[in-house]
DNA sequence: GGGTGAGGTTAACCACCGTTCACACTGTCG
DNA sequence: CGACAGTGTGAACGGTGGTTAACCTCACCC
């Protein structure tokens, strides 16, 4: 149950198994229309199912949200730490390279975005605990850029900007599509670096 | 029903009316668990009374949500309005008033503003229409700015950097409390003008 | 003082939805 | 071939929660 070691052979990504698939149909629904709106039945539907199928792959439907929220933080988290190791020194670069990876990130999957912002409440309380660790220590990763970027201001001033700057990227799922995708890329890291470094 | 003379004598803020009391205990409890996981009960509780009291009051939990959204976006539009109006000319003495006004609604509505983003899709079709055409013109008194800011740049492009924008300005909810309420209307102000000017 | 209306209460109704159950089908492996 | 694991289905169960109904109380007022 733990590791299956086929179940990476099955989700390629073009061949993506039925679990990865329910967890996708999902993160749509749940985007469009939050978790608490949606039943198992549209999940299952979503994926040419009936709702009780979903329970051969997940233990409950919070069990799907907490997988989803929990892939979410890591992958960030993740690719925060390898972003700024491969930037070099530079506070600069590290700066920009993190706005690189989470504009990336914020137009490659604007229904996680919303997702986790919105239906955070939503998990258990063991569940939500572990998301918000994650969530924390990638904050932090942004905050020990910006305090090296900014010497001489306090921790938590770099941490409201940290979350500023987040709400500035994030933004993408409320003009989603109005904009060609590079020019918003584009767009969205200028004014992210501008914000950050003013 | 439509128009009583005396609920603006009863709503003075001071010593707000059942009717308003209910509206803000509700935003508050909307904003913290999502409008679809509190109850009825929960927010009678909260001013002190059983569930089936808000009858008296509301005709139906979606009535009080579709006028807890539609007070706000009548109150950002008017505010927007009125604040560029007041501005003079200059579209830079007009952006700062903007964020100004966008920054201080935020820093004192938290609530509001995570249930506004929030909640929008649980209302009935016809409300989110009228809610989303208020929140539409709001944002085009911010793209009207942002043109004569930027003269040579496309209206989609300042339509999202207008999202941008108030992405920024709204991720107050999320960092709140951090930081003294000065220091922190001064920072997102700084860092809203340095995005919007870029 | 009795009629009236606003605002509350408790109990009950009912729809929805997450979850479980008993069963069916399909492939694979011994 | 027969056992079995994996996956899906339709039906049923049970809790939750919005809404309604019936009744109460108290201020107000002719």
């Amino acid at each position: 149950m733990s590791s299956q070691p086929d179940s990476a052979l099955h989700s390629d990504a073009a061949n993506p198994s039925r679990r990865e698939q329910i967890l996708r149909a999902a993160a749509q629904l749940f985007a469009e229309r939050g978790s608490r709106a949606v039943g198992v039945d549209d999940v299952g539907a979503a994926v040419g199912v009936t709702g009780p199928a979903i329970y051969r792959h997940f233990a409950s439907k919070d069990a799907m949200l907490a997988e989803m929220l929990l892939r979410i933080s890591e992958r960030l988290l993740a690719g925060a730490t390898e972003r700024i190791a491969a930037a070099g020194d530079s506070p600069a670069d590290q700066l920009r390279a993190l706005v690189d990876f989470q504009v990336d990130f914020a137009l490659d999957n604007p229904a996680l975005i919303t997702v986790q912002d919105r239906d955070l409440g939503a998990l258990s309380e063991p569940d939500a605990r572990r998301v918000r660790q994650l969530q924390r220590r990638y904050v932090e990763e942004w905050v020990g850029v910006l305090a090296r970027l900014h010497p001489d201001t306090p921790t938590a001033a770099c941490r409201a900007r940290a979350h500023a700057v987040f709400g500035l990227i994030n933004s993408t799922p409320h003009s989603a599509g109005r904009l060609a995708r590079p020019a918003m890329a584009q767009l969205l890291a200028e004014m992210a670096v501008a914000a950050a470094t003013v």
